[in-house]
DNA sequence: TTTGGTTTTGCAAACGTGTGTAATTCGTTC
DNA sequence: GAACGAATTACACACGTTTGCAAAACCAAA
C-alpha cells in the first residue's frame, strides 16, 4: 500500500519529454538551456504531482550531499547543547543539514577510537565537510588527520589544531584579563580550577592565560584539575581548599556554581571572603547570587564563522588559517568589584 | 590529485570475481551463500585496500540509510542540549546516525512552516524514521501528519500526539505530586509559573497536574505564563508577585533559579518565606542555595525508549502506542520540607 | 531551398551497491 | 557415467539523478 515516489521520469513521461530535460528544467542548469515554455510546464507538473527530489540520489550522482558532519565533544557538557544549537541555526541559514555526533570524554582511553569511528561513519554516510570541536589534547591534530585521510575538508573549532583551518577561542587572553582583573582588585592568593597547563602550546589555553597573568605579576599560580561533573567538581574542590585562596578562577560557570555551594556550606562568603570568576556566560550566570562575573564565549559567532570557513573551502578556496575569536569579561558581583556592567545584571 | 575511492568493483577485479559476489561476501547475505574461501579472500583484500562502503550508494539502492531525523524544539532551551546528547548516545548504541534539526520557537507564527520545511528536508535527504519532540500545541499532530505524509515512520516524544506512537512524559502526575507535596506541608497560596492550561487534553500537562491537585484540595489555582528566556522570566515574574504566594511551582529548574534571584532581591527568603519547586533535575539544581526540590525528567530513558520504539516500527511491527514515563520528585531544601533525600543533596 | 549558427532536446553512461534469475560447479547417488 | 540436487557464482537490471555528447529543431541570412 506504499505510495510510489514521484520521480523526474514520471514527470518526463506525462510531458512526453526525456527525463534529462526535466532534470535540467528543475536544476536551472547553465550549460544547457531549456526553453521557457518547457520549464514552465515541468514546474507545473512537478507542483501538481508534489514532486520531491531524491537528494540521496542527487548526492550520489554529484558527490555533494548538502550535509555536514558536526562532531561535538562530550567533555563540554552543558555547553555542548548551546553550541550545537548555534551550529544547527547557522547550518540552516546556509541551507545545509547537520549530521551530529558526540565523541566520548577526553580522559577516556577509548577516545581516539571513538572519535575515529564517528568520523568514519560520517564520511561513509556522505558529508561535504566535517566540523570538529577540539579539546586541545595531545596528538589531536594527528588523530583527526589520520581518521579523515583527506577525504573531506575539515574545520575545527574551540582549540587550535595544527594544520587545520578553524575557529579558535582565545581563552588565554580572556583568562589573562580575568586574572589581571582580580589582581587589580588586590588579590594575591588566586587559585585556578580547571584543566592543567603543562607547557607552552599544550593543554588548556584557559590555564595558560591564568598562569601568564600570575607570573607576569610575580604571583604564585596554583591549579586544581576539574573532573567531568563540572558542578560537583567545583563543589568538592572548594570544600577542600576552603579559604586557602582569596579568589578562584573557574574554567566554567557551572564549576563556579559548585564553588558557591561548597564555600557557602563552610560559611565562606562570596565575594566578601573569596572572589569567584566563571566562564561561559550561561543563562543562569546573571541570576545566581551573587551574580557571577564571567566571560562570554560567543557560541553563535563560532558557529557562523566556522560555517563560513567551511563553505569557502567547499567552494574551492584553499583556506588554511585560524580565525581567533576573543571572549569579553562580564563583570558582575562575584568578584566584589565596584565596576558593574549593569546592562548584563538583572535590574 | 584526488584519490579515487575504492569500490567493490575494484576488489572484484583484483580477485577475478563478479562485484555481486563481493557484495554478498561483505554483507553476509543469507539468501545467497558465498564460500568460506572467497569470503576470506574478499575480506582480506578489502582490508588491504582500506575499502569503505559508500553508504550513500547503499542507502540509495536499498532505501535504508541507517540515519534517523531528530527534530528538536527550540522552546526547550537549556534542556535541549541534554536531550539531544541522550539521543546521540542512544542512536550510536544502535548503530544509527542522527540528522538533527531544531524547529523555531512555539510562539512564532512561522513555526508550522519551519517545522514542515525541516521535515521535508530530512525526508529528501533520506532518513529511515523521524523523531519529533512535541510541544503539546494545538493541531500539532495534524501538522506533523501533513508534513510527513506517511513517507517515513514517526515517533514523538515529550507530549502525546494523537495517532503517533511516542514516548510521553507524564508531567501531569509529577506536577500533581509536587503540588500535593507542598499542600501537605501546609501551603495554601500556591502559584504556578509555566505554560497555561486551557482545558482537558490541551496545552501543558505540567499545568494540568498543578491545576488538578489544587482543585482536588479545594484550593484556588493561579498560573503565570513563562516566556522564552526561562531564567529571566522567572526572575521578572517573581519580582511582580513578591510574596503573594507562599509557594511557587516552576515549570523548569531555570525558571526556579530566576525566581531565587528575584525573591532574594526583595528580601524574601527561600524556603522560609516562599517555597520553590523546579523541574528537570539539571546538573546545577543540587548545588544552588537552597538546593532545589525538583523532578527528574529521564532524558536518557526517553531517548532509549523512543529509539527502541522506532526500531521496532522500522522492523515492521505496527506499534501504535504511547509509552508513558513518569518523573520522580526529588525533595531537597527549597520547599522547606523536613524529609530530605540526602542521596541527591551534596553532603 | 540551402547554409550556418544557435538554441533546445534526447541518448546513454555514470555514480556504488543490492538482488532476482539463470548459469555454473561440485558432490553424491544410482 | 549419467542424473540430480545443492552450493556457489555470474549476469544484468534497478535505484534517481546529473551530464557530456550528439542529434534535432529552429531561425535568419544567403
Amino acid at each position: 500500500m506504499k505510495k510510489k515516489r514521484v520521480t523526474i521520469k514520471d514527470i518526463a513521461k506525462t510531458l512526453g519529454v526525456s527525463h534529462s530535460t526535466v532534470s535540467r528544467a528543475l536544476s536551472r542548469n547553465k550549460s544547457h538551456m531549456v526553453s521557457e515554455e518547457t520549464r514552465r510546464q515541468v514546474e507545473q507538473i512537478a507542483e501538481e504531482f508534489a514532486y520531491r527530489p531524491n537528494l540521496l540520489a542527487k548526492g550520489f550522482a554529484t558527490g555533494k550531499t548538502g550535509t555536514l558532519g558536526l562532531l561535538a565533544c562530550e567533555c563540554y557538557q552543558e555547553q555542548a547543547g548551546a553550541q550545537i544549537e548555534s551550529f544547527l541555526r547557522a547550518a540552516d541559514e546556509r541551507n545545509y543539514r547537520l549530521l551530529v555526533g558526540m565523541s566520548a570524554e577526553w580522559d577516556s582511553s577509548s577516545s581516539e577510537v571513538d572519535q575515529a569511528a564517528q568520523i568514519e561513519k560520517f564520511i561513509s554516510r556522505g558529508i561535504d565537510g566535517l566540523l570538529v570541536q577540539t579539546t586541545g589534547g595531545m596528538g589531536e591534530p594527528e588523530r583527526i588527520l589520520g581518521a579523515v585521510d583527506g577525504r573531506v575538508p575539515v574545520v575545527t573549532f574551540y582549540y587550535p589544531a595544527r594544520g587545520f583551518p578553524g575557529v579558535v577561542l582565545d581563552f588565554a587572553a580572556g583568562f589573562y584579563r580575568a586574572t589581571e582583573h582580580l589582581i587589580a582588585l588586590g588579590h594575591k592568593r588566586i587559585g585556578f580550577l580547571g584543566e592543567n597547563w603543562e607547557g607552552p602550546g599544550q593543554g588548556s589555553s584557559k590555564g595558560r592565560g591564568y598562569f601568564n597573568a600570575m607570573n607576569e605579576f610575580g604571583l604564585h599560580p596554583e591549579s586544581l584539575a576539574v573532573g567531568r561533573q563540572e558542578t560537583e567538581s567545583g563543589y568538592r574542590l572548594s570544600r577542600e581548599v576552603k579559604d586557602r585562596y582569596s579568589a578562584l578562577v573557574c574554567c566554567t560557570d557551572y564549576t563556579a556554581i559548585g564553588v558557591y555551594r561548597g564555600l557557602g556550606e563552610s560559611g565562606i562568603r562570596v565575594p566578601q571572603d573569596v572572589a569567584v570568576v566563571g566562564c561561559g556566560d550561561s543563562d543562569v550566570s546573571a541570576f545566581v547570587t551573587p551574580a557571577l562575573t564571567t566571560q562570554s564565549t560567543p557560541a553563535r559567532g563560532i558557529a557562523r564563522t566556522a560555517m563560513d570557513l567551511m563553505l569557502k573551502i567547499i567552494e574551492g578556496q584553499e583556506v588554511v588559517c585560524q580565525v581567533v575569536l576573543t571572549s569579553s569579561l562580564i563583570v558582575r558581583e562575584s568578584c566584589g568589584s565596584a565596576i558593574m556592567d549593569s546592562s548584563r545584571t538583572p535590574k
